[in-house]
RNA sequence: CUCGCAGGCCGUCUUAUCGCUCCCAAAAGGGAGAGGAAAGUCCGGACACCAAAGCGCAGCGUAGCGGGUAACACCCGUCGCCCCGAUUUUUCGGGGAAGGACAAGUGCAACAGAAAGUAUGUACAGGUAAGGCUGUAGUGAAAUCAGGUAAACUCUACGCGGUGCAACGCCAUGUAAACCGACAUCUGAGGGUUGCGCGUCCAAAUCGCCUCAGGGCGAGUGUCGGAGGGUAGGCGGUUAGAGCUAUCGGGCAACCGAUAUCCCAGAUAAAUGAUAAGACUCGACAGAAUCCGGCUUACAGGCCUGCAUUUUUU
């Protein structure tokens, strides 16, 4: 399986954001919500994360978050790709005032995956959500 | 060695695995990758565009003298002033600041005082035709002294055009075409123009018909508004520069010159990270966004230099 995350998995447009968070659905692992969207071409991933300026007002800071959120999503989107070919456009929001460790990220962006796959394919996942500590 | 003041410097490190951005390479692979403040956006520039890049007013900035610089409100030196310490009849050392003009006008001034700016008129003495007319006393920093005050208005001198890389250039493309309304067509609708004014600039094309000869109507053209309908991508600008380091020379210094050497982030929903192990002094403030020079603010801990001070030893 591949960790890695090329620029091509990178939510870039700018065009395709605002469609998102439009149209997009969204579910949630408090304190991080997914919002995601169907591709109707292409095939893949295309991901970005934000977190808002309001919770974090230094940059470092936010950028710390994102660096997980990233690292999180490289570290387990196999879940995703062994699961389910569509194409998706998704968005990983941090939504708590407090700075989190890898770890709670880690968790929480996993938990997310198994609970998006549950939607979008029906199909009952390998693990269970609740069990994953 | 103790405590204090001033100035300067550094600001976690090592290894492994998995990743990210850029560059080199056909590939394998290799190389580089946040800060002293990257911050606040407060000054000064470079660069780019804008019409008369014109003038006046307004507005803003600066303020001993000399120097440095691309430039500055920054830096250096120096004079005067103020404060502290030593010395004592004059110096030395350290520190501080927003240091042009109150003899143009206006304003302001605690306490004390009869009276504090159009000045006032107590006591004693002197003097007069008469009178605070004169002196002294008294209050106060100051009592017609050309009073004080301009981090008060103001005045003087000098300087300042505006907008900022979301500038700007190129490619792609729909502020499109068609439609409706109003106004105008050189006696000009309207537009451009930095806060205002003046000035200046841009701006349409005429043709047909009717006529009582003034003009009228229509088409075209132009402008404004309505409605309609998008894009929001790519490349350049964009990182080799008022550049870094070293040596020598000039200068009290800021700084300048010469030679050698090095290439040192370049993202764009936006790279520089994650995990594991280890070390120690246990890691603060904090993330480049066109680029430089300053200022200001934030900052755990550590180091160095100078001055003063206390103690010990020789």
């Amino acid at each position: 399986m591949t960790q890695n995350f090329p620029k091509s998995e990178k939510l870039k447009s700018r065009k395709l954001i605002g469609k998102l968070f439009a149209e997009g659905k969204s579910i949630s692992k408090f304190p991080i919500r997914l919002v995601y969207i169907s591709l109707s071409q292409g095939e893949g991933y295309q991901v970005g994360v934000s977190v808002s300026k309001r919770n974090f007002k230094k940059a470092v800071s936010r950028n710390r978050i994102k660096r997980l959120l990233r690292e999180a999503y490289r570290l387990n989107k196999h879940i995703l790709e062994e699961n389910n070919e569509g194409a998706y456009a998704f968005m990983l929001l941090y939504q708590q005032r407090e700075m989190p460790t890898f770890e709670q990220v880690n968790r929480k962006v996993k938990q997310l995956f198994y609970l998006f796959l549950d939607k979008e394919t029906g199909k009952a996942t390998v693990k269970n959500t609740t069990d994953d500590v």
